[in-house]
RNA sequence: GCGAUUAUGGUGAAGUGGUUAACACAUCUGGCUGUGAACCAGACACGCGUCGGUUCGAUUCCGAUUAAUCGCCCCA
């Protein structure tokens, strides 16, 4: 007999972790809507050519994370390692931006796919929710989204969360800058570690974010990127902080702050949560400007700021500092029957609460003795018991118990809807 | 991709180179066929992640493999 389990880096949810991850979702939803973003959802998986071009060519997610595979018709095809490509190659294809006012404002939910190492919050496949901002006119665009992200998290649950931001610049900022740091790094890089030997390839700005203690004096002396900002740039970055100042969005400026998508200009940020014990799983969410993808994708030139907040350590984090939150599923109310003769009629009073009522309710099928019946219920947290027995049926009046307060009464079948919602249970 | 730790039932876990793998919780049955407790008597791993090896014999020793957790890389 084979025996299947879980695949690596993939998890099985189900019941309250189920629940709550779907509640969780459902409430960034609402938030997005309210910020006046609408739900975009794009295909699973695209041409890999999609994912090699917007992420860059040299990053880590390109070169050895992606889920890439032939389909039968030889098409070469990648497991989305992120929503954003999908989401901007939607809006070229459809044409989004043509017809609509711009920005686009659209908000995604949904699996992305990455062959990493799993850790705690952190899987081969995982769920990222979204908003992308296409078409920005204004660095007000920039702040709505990053101060959507802050709010969305507090809403959510998390007591503080650190806001880090940076700005890369534009284009020829950014160039300029990076030009000098490989200037300044060829000097150092001899001594440097391996790590950041191999960063000086593909990505110098990465050495920033380098633990290395030895590494960390070199990169102390690194030009700074404030001093290569051209005058948009640094106005731009301004204004930014000034409204996030205004609307009281606590940040904090990290220079080192870099990302790893090559596609990011202008604003980045971070949010990030330490629990009481230090635990932190990075970043929870995290988002930027891009001023190119739109047109690397075959669109017109358009400036964009998105996020993605990564749904798994949201709900681990969640789960760790506030366990009460996801507390047992119940049913509220349960039926009981007395009597091999009394489960039909048991079934059809049901039927009667849950389709005339809407009241969530249940009972067993099998001829158990009532204290079993009871014993059932309370597992499954009911707040209510309803006793059909002989002398129940004969009168379409049953004994209704309440197993909290442990008091019983008799309410007849036309009632009993009413008064089980003037109950107002809590669910 | 690199390094480290771990792996026994539904759950928490103890344990040993050799007859029946503790204990606890949960669950089921009966004592008790109209009311949630307690109690009593039973049941519940043909198996110790998987596959090989050493051995007269392995859950226990060795190897490989798989998975989880942690650190690095990277990232949500």
């Amino acid at each position: 007999m084979a025996n299947y389990q879980v695949q690596r880096g993939t998890y099985d949810a189900y019941y309250e972790d189920a629940y709550y991850i779907h509640e969780i979702e459902d409430l960034l939803g609402t938030i997005a809507q309210t910020y006046a973003f609408s739900e975009i959802v794009t295909p699973i998986y695209e041409q890999t050519e999609l994912f090699a071009r917007s992420a860059g060519e040299g990053s880590d997610i390109v070169t050895k994370e992606m889920f890439s595979f032939t389909d039968r018709g030889g098409r070469n095809i990648t497991m989305r390692p992120e929503l954003t490509a999908g989401v901007i190659r939607a809006v070229v294809t459809n044409k989004l931006y043509a017809n609509s006012d711009l920005p686009l404002k659209l908000y995604y939910c949904g699996p992305a796919f990455r062959y990493e190492r799993p850790q705690k919050g952190r899987y081969r496949q995982f769920t990222q929710f979204g908003v992308e901002c296409v078409g920005v006119n204004s660095y007000l665009n920039d702040v709505e989204v990053i101060t959507l992200g802050y709010r969305a998290l507090m809403e959510l649950g998390f007591p503080h969360v650190i806001l880090k931001i940076n700005s890369l610049g534009n284009k020829e900022s950014r160039q300029k800058y990076m030009t000098a740091l490989r200037e300044y790094f060829a000097n150092h890089i001899e001594n440097m570690c391996d790590d950041c030997k191999h960063r000086f390839g593909t990505n110098v700005l990465r050495i920033l974010d380098c633990k290395d203690p030895d590494d960390q004096k070199i990169i102390q002396d690194a030009p700074k990127i404030e001093d290569y900002l051209d005058q948009e740039s640094k106005d731009y970055f301004d204004k930014v902080k000034a409204m996030l100042d205004e609307d009281q969005i606590p940040y904090e400026v990290d220079e080192t702050l870099v990302r790893g998508l090559d596609y990011y200009s202008h604003v980045v940020f971070e949010y990030h949560f330490i629990t009481e014990d230090g635990t932190s799983l990075g970043a929870i969410a995290a988002g930027g400007h891009y001023d190119n993808l739109v047109k690397e994708i075959g669109g017109p030139e358009l400036s964009s700021v998105g996020l993605a907040i990564g749904i798994e350590r949201v709900f681990t984090l969640l789960k760790q500092i506030a366990p009460e939150r996801f507390s047992k599923l119940t049913v509220p109310v349960y039926l009981a029957h007395i009597g091999e003769e009394a489960i039909d009629h048991t079934y059809l009073l049901m039927q009667h609460l849950r389709n005339d009522g809407m009241i969530e309710c249940d009972m067993t099928f099998e001829n158990k003795n009532l204290s079993a019946q009871i014993k059932i219920a309370n597992r499954k947290g009911a707040k209510l018991l309803i006793i059909v027995g002989e002398d129940e049926m004969k009168k379409y009046a049953y004994q209704v118990k309440n197993l909290e307060e442990k008091t019983q009464e008799v309410v007849e079948y036309d009632k009993l809807i009413d008064y089980i919602n003037n109950l107002e249970i809590e669910y």
